[in-house]
DNA sequence: TCATCGTTTAGACTGTTGTCAAACCATCGT
DNA sequence: ACGATGGTTTGACAACAGTCTAAACGATGA
């Protein structure tokens, strides 16, 4: 015989099987993470919260913090707005609930 | 003076603030893989699936899948049965509502 | 101008994760 | 009992992600 073929081999992709959209990705991603989640869980709870209030309810570096922000940020969940001197990230509760439609397509 | 403490200063955590289930955490982990989606939804999409069918759909290899399908068991999303010499993947619609209604509460 | 609040970048460290190959276990036919 | 086939476990590895420090930068208000 030729080859005993290993005893595992990858096979070729079929078409995709209706692959998840990039968003809903995107999201699961960011929320797989325990602190961004409890980050966002905070901004959610009062829909809008000032970065130093977050600075103050997590132990975390100012730059860890921005970057998780960004994170969200940058897959929807929430926005960012200057108010004066600080920063106030909202809560895009449409985006969410985006998502859990999505999710519950499956 | 002593010390300019730095540009950016870790603070003390304070109490948690409503932090998050377990079982949700691990699901959004499960979740943000999306190899480890694409398997989810195929399982979910025919709510039952064997290994051998799984495997013809993704180009990965057994142990690949194996250790995926093993992630999504542990976090209660699907259920895997032996049928003879097959093994059958059953997602578990329970949990995945759980999971949403978890979710919804945000 | 200076102090404050936040962002960005870069570098480094650490832990986790997706993946594979190979060895292993389990089941069925013959 | 043996071999073939379907899945699992193990060990290893490369890539990534979260975090920090440190320093520079930007924006705002006093």
């Amino acid at each position: 015989m030729s080859k005993p073929s290993g005893p595992t081999t990858p096979r070729k992709a079929k078409g995709p099987t209706a692959r998840p959209k990039r968003e809903v990705l995107t999201i699961s991603r960011a929320l797989s993470d325990p602190r961004r989640f409890e980050i966002l869980q905070h901004i959610a709870a009062k829909s809008c919260a000032a970065c130093s209030d977050l600075r103050g309810a997590f132990p975390i570096t100012a730059a860890t913090l921005s970057h998780h922000l960004k994170e969200l940020e940058s897959c929807g969940l929430i926005e960012t707005s200057r108010r004066g001197k600080f920063v106030d990230t909202t809560f895009c509760r449409p985006a969410w609930e985006a998502y859990l439609k999505e999710l519950k397509k499956i």
